[in-house]
DNA sequence: GCGGATCAC
DNA sequence: TATGGTGATCCGC
């Protein structure tokens, strides 16, 4: 009886996309979500960025298909066992289940259009976007009624919603606002956790304790400050840690919040049919993967944690257990000690518009060296692996890289060992290029005065 | 250590 | 006409 009919995506192909703007965010319910895929899809479907999209698309269907034959060849006693290993992984994440932690995770609603809106109000009653109309950054809630959304080039955006403003970002006026909200989380919890300009993770157990006051509470006092100091809203999550805090930060997104009672039976019943999406750290393709095995939800995981025990490693087994069971970090990660750096690499890449031309991209490498080198001198680090990144014309990404036996930081270095790699993938046709340096260490010198978490002697 | 992939923002 | 930049981590060599 099957095969008789055409599968669906051959008729309406755009029902088979989901790249990554247009998956479900905030502020994007009753818009018509068909409509707004297929003129995506009309839009993109000649393009070599959309070619590339259907072959990784592809793959990660191969990679279903590998697994199931993986789980296909799973003995008994073998399934057994991964019951066993579920059984255990569930116990060992319990033991690191804390709910008497009060955290509160602060999300800035439409930050960067929020900024420009406040900048220029006449922005606020229009459907706006900020970035250019190869790439937008953010869209406000007017915008998003109309599909448009963050990491969709402004021509679509602009296909959406012909109306559409687009306005070029800021980035000085955004670190300005962040700052302001970064002396308002202070307030709360001194050792804050911030994720990115926009958002940030305060531990407020002892804000609480010694003021008496509860979750909720303390986060009207946020919100009611945050505006106050940046004229801006923001949306917060309460919960007793970290990842549900997040995830509650969304839930009544823009300008709310939302409280998950900190006992086991509303973290149940909260994480019970919760899209496995909303995990962070799992994204577009982990839950194409989970999908392919009938798993949506995290109650799905807890059902079928065997079946992930027998076709993902045992980090990620372990990940999307303790996640699915609504357990995550309580407590602040450790701050970098002394003469540690809080970064792990610093990089820089530029877009433009596709060249084969090999002096051209030699002196392009050779500018990016320069740029990198001024960042890496102004933080006073070294590096000991240089990593040159290429895209080539059909968006095709390759990286080469060299660990020296001796860190490097001088333009001329960089540029030199940069260069070598490049020349060898000639000739190519490329769309980006981008140098990294990682094995990251504070430069030593006397009178350099070393910045970020680098301590200096 | 290397290269590709994935993820977050 | 046209699809970003920065940083981190994981997996399988
Ligand atoms: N792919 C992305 C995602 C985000 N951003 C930038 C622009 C956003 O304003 C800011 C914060 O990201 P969020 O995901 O929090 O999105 P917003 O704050 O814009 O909207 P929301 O109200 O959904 O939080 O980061 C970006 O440049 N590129
Ligand atoms: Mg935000």
């Amino acid at each position: 009886m099957e095969g008789e009919n055409p599968p669906i995506q051959d008729i309406q192909p755009w029902k088979a996309i989901d790249t990554v703007y247009t998956n479900e965010k905030a502020g994007m319910d009753s818009v018509d979500k068909d409509l707004i895929k297929r003129v995506i899809y009309e839009a993109s479907k000649d393009s070599n960025f959309f070619k590339k999209d259907e072959e990784k698309r592809k793959q990660t269907n191969e990679r279903i298909a590998r697994l199931k034959e993986k789980l296909a060849k799973v003995t008994e006693d073998e399934m057994k066992r991964y019951h066993a290993t579920v059984r255990d992984s569930i116990r060992s994440a319990e033991r690191e289940r804390h709910l008497s932690r009060i955290w509160i995770h602060v999300d800035m609603d439409a930050f960067f259009a929020s900024v420009e809106e406040l900048d220029d109000p006449s922005l606020k009653s229009v459907p706006m976007a900020v970035g250019s109309i190869g790439m937008i950054s953010t869209a406000n809630y007017i915008a998003r009624r109309f599909g448009v959304r963050s990491a969709m080039p402004g021509f679509i955006g602009k296909q959406l919603c012909p109306q559409l403003a687009l306005v070029k970002p800021n980035f000085r006026r955004y670190k300005e606002k962040s700052e302001e909200t970064k002396e308002v989380f202070r307030i709360f919890d001194p050792d804050f956790e911030s994720g990115g300009l926009d958002e940030a993770y305060l531990d407020c157990t002892a804000f609480a304790s010694v003021h008496g006051i509860s979750g909720e509470e303390i986060a009207e006092q946020i919100r009611n400050l945050v505006m106050e100091k940046t004229k801006l809203t923001c949306s917060c999550g309460v919960a007793c840690n970290k990842m549900l805090a997040k995830i509650c930060s969304d839930k009544n997104k823009p300008n709310g919040q939302f409280f998950l009672s900190p006992n086991i039976a509303a973290i149940k019943a909260f994480v019970k049919d919760l899209p496995v999406r909303k995990i962070p750290g799992v994204g577009c393709v982990t839950e194409q993967l989970l999908n392919g095995f009938g798993i949506n939800t995290c109650g799905d995981v807890i059902k079928n944690a065997h079946v992930i025990a027998a076709v993902f490693t045992p980090l990620t087994l372990s990940f999307l257990l303790t996640s699915s069971l609504g357990i995550s970090t309580a407590f602040h990660g450790k701050k970098p000690a002394p003469g540690e750096l809080s970064r792990k690499g610093i990089s820089c890449e530029h877009t433009f518009t596709a060249k084969e031309d090999e002096n051209t991209l030699l002196q392009m490498v050779g500018s990016l060296a320069h740029e990198l080198s001024a960042a890496m001198a102004s933080e006073s680090i070294e590096g000991l692996t240089v990593t040159v990144k290429l895209k080539l014309s059909d968006f095709t990404v390759r990286t080469r890289s060299l660990t020296l036996l001796s860190p490097i930081s001088d333009p001329e270095s960089i540029s030199r060992i940069a260069s070598k790699m490049l020349r060898k993938e000639f000739p190519v046709k490329l769309r980006l290029l981008g140098i990294r340096m990682s094995g990251l260490s504070p430069i030593a010198n006397a009178n350099g005065k070393p910045k970020g978490n680098s301590k200096g002697s």
